[in-house]
DNA sequence: GATGAATGAGATTTCATTCAT
DNA sequence: AATGAATGAAATCTCATTCAT
């Protein structure tokens, strides 16, 4: 039993890499088996189908990252804090695998298939929004702002910075990846308070 | 002849919807060949292969918007006036063309060919470092903020507001687009400002 | 008119080069048109197909090369002379038109559809087959040789060196090229003898 | 598995049968499946392509061929005697299998690929320059003659009876087959003897 | 006669999925 | 559980031929 989640991990690994790699629809489910070491078929033994490991990965790895969201949102402190960790968590991610924050950032939102069956998807914008919400609550965002709208645009600012690492056009090193954090929780934070 | 560029012409503007509705690799050629109207080979006559369809359409409509957003830049205005223009152009761009903006918005960060063959896309991000640039030089934007960076992150704000549109997670009537324009300009340029 | 036939001409001419550098199942319509110098069409005005195209290049080859064979049979010599013509009037035909020869080499005797239309290619045959027979008359080749098969095997010695000269395997200098005469006619002679 | 050669056999097998009924081009991949009672895709995962597999029939043809002819070379006889024993070997394989031969003769000199790739096609070549060399040093050939051409003249001479045969245009019963092998070799010997 | 855009049947090739072992 | 050969639907692309101008 501990060897076979084994494999399926292995598989679900591999899959991250070529998918982050090649791109979803570029990879064969050939490739997949091939950097996970085990055969053709033992693919289809743990997943239904190539989509169903890609919803696989994003499931789990979306877990992660929400779940640290939400535990940002429970620290006592005001909206501001918990949009900074929201930065920091997020930005961690890509510290500590690229390689997945390529396949999220360059596969999610655009493919219509996760779209409709991860609704999970649509949490990291709740978050978001209810952050926001929080704020006005506690007059430090301003009041007239919808929320919702908010939340998108937050997330893609977000979304970018990385995909600005992801492609290699913005400096991702130790110092400029903290810089970076500073300067967009400020930028963001500024732009939501009352004049 | 007149009647031959016309041709090219209804193949292009097929291809847009074809390819905003289903996506580009649920597309067949076929499928862009019969909404055009026309054989299946004349698809081959115009362009090389699918992908220069593709390629073709992000050339021109990229084209067009740079224009736009390069019209915005040399208004005497100031960085404030600057970014509020070219955020009302992007947006106007979905009222306009919402086929066009669904299949930028969806395709662009896919294909990887396609990032290597559209360095213009670049030039979108340069717009908005410039402005920012521009900004601090006038003293309305903060000194020490890295213009690259901002460019990505204002880059990334705009483009997921479409997102939402796309995704019609988002409304997007008249009055909604009106609103997300004043919050969007209103909220970026205060972030940029010196506290 | 005599435009007409000018155009004519210059199509056969740019299809036997074409079909001499790329082979005739490689080579497109297109392809002879654009080294003709004419538009696309035009060779269907002039030609029903494109296998008509190569059949009336083989037909006026073959007829140029019949002619002069068939005069070698008409000289009062023996048959060793005539041999000898013959195997002089092939030769020739290389240094005075390579791609023409090397078409002929290439796609003759090979193309299903040639051969059926084109009985003349079998007259080559019967005039090497002619010579022996007249040489058994003579006395001068042996009498228990079968014509028909000494034909064949005459054209295949002929014809693959012309291949070697064709795929630049053999020397084909002036010089080479009469060593060649002379040593492939009085080994083909000399095999035919009586003891 | 033992299966698993088996089916690439299979494949190969019908491709010489499907190849040398219809001709390379005028035969579709399918067509050597079916033949093969194999499924279409089958035949990519053991070739690359169309083309790869007409390739692996030729190398493994020309295979057979040049190890009897090498072994010929080997028979301590003297040069008439191994151009005797290369002569059988040619005439031997029309008669066990003739559609092999069919497929040699009719695609060698056509496709320009096959002619890069295989230089094993000038081993034949080799082996006959080699005999008449050592014929030349037995003293039994003239002298004078080029043993390189020579090689081509034979090669032709064999190919072409060959041709005549694959086309239906000379006789190839047993007998036939019998006494033409004894006319091509007393004719190529006398030829090559010094008077 | 001359042009080249337009047509569409047909071929190769790919690859997700199944299945016998 | 594990393997990888086998399947075949579906997609792209080619190019000989037609036809309107």
């Amino acid at each position: 039993m501990a060897a076979a989640a084994e494999k399926r991990r292995q598989i679900l690994d591999a899959a991250v890499r070529v998918f982050a790699a090649q791109g979803y629809h570029a990879s064969r489910v050939g490739d997949v088996a091939k950097e996970a070491g085990v055969a053709y078929g033992l693919v289809y033994h743990y997943f239904d189908s190539k989509e169903a490991v890609l919803e696989a990965v994003f499931r789990e790895a979306w877990g992660r990252l929400l779940a640290a969201v939400a535990l940002a949102e429970e620290t006592g402190g005001d909206a501001a804090e918990q949009l900074a960790l929201v930065v920091r968590i997020v930005f961690r991610a890509w510290r500590d695998d690229p390689d997945l924050v390529r396949l999220l950032v360059r596969e999610i939102t655009r493919s219509p298939h996760i779209q409709d069956e991860l609704d999970e998807i649509g949490q990291a914008f709740k978050s978001l929004e209810r952050i926001v919400a929080h704020g006005q609550a506690e007059g430090t965002f301003r009041p007239e702002l919808d929320p919702r709208l908010c939340g998108w645009m937050l997330y893609g600012a977000l979304e970018e910075v990385l995909t600005g690492w992801v492609l290699g056009q913005l400096p991702d090193d130790a110092n400029a990846v903290e810089a970076a954090e500073r300067e967009v929780v400020r930028t963001l934070v500024d732009g939501l308070r009352p004049a």
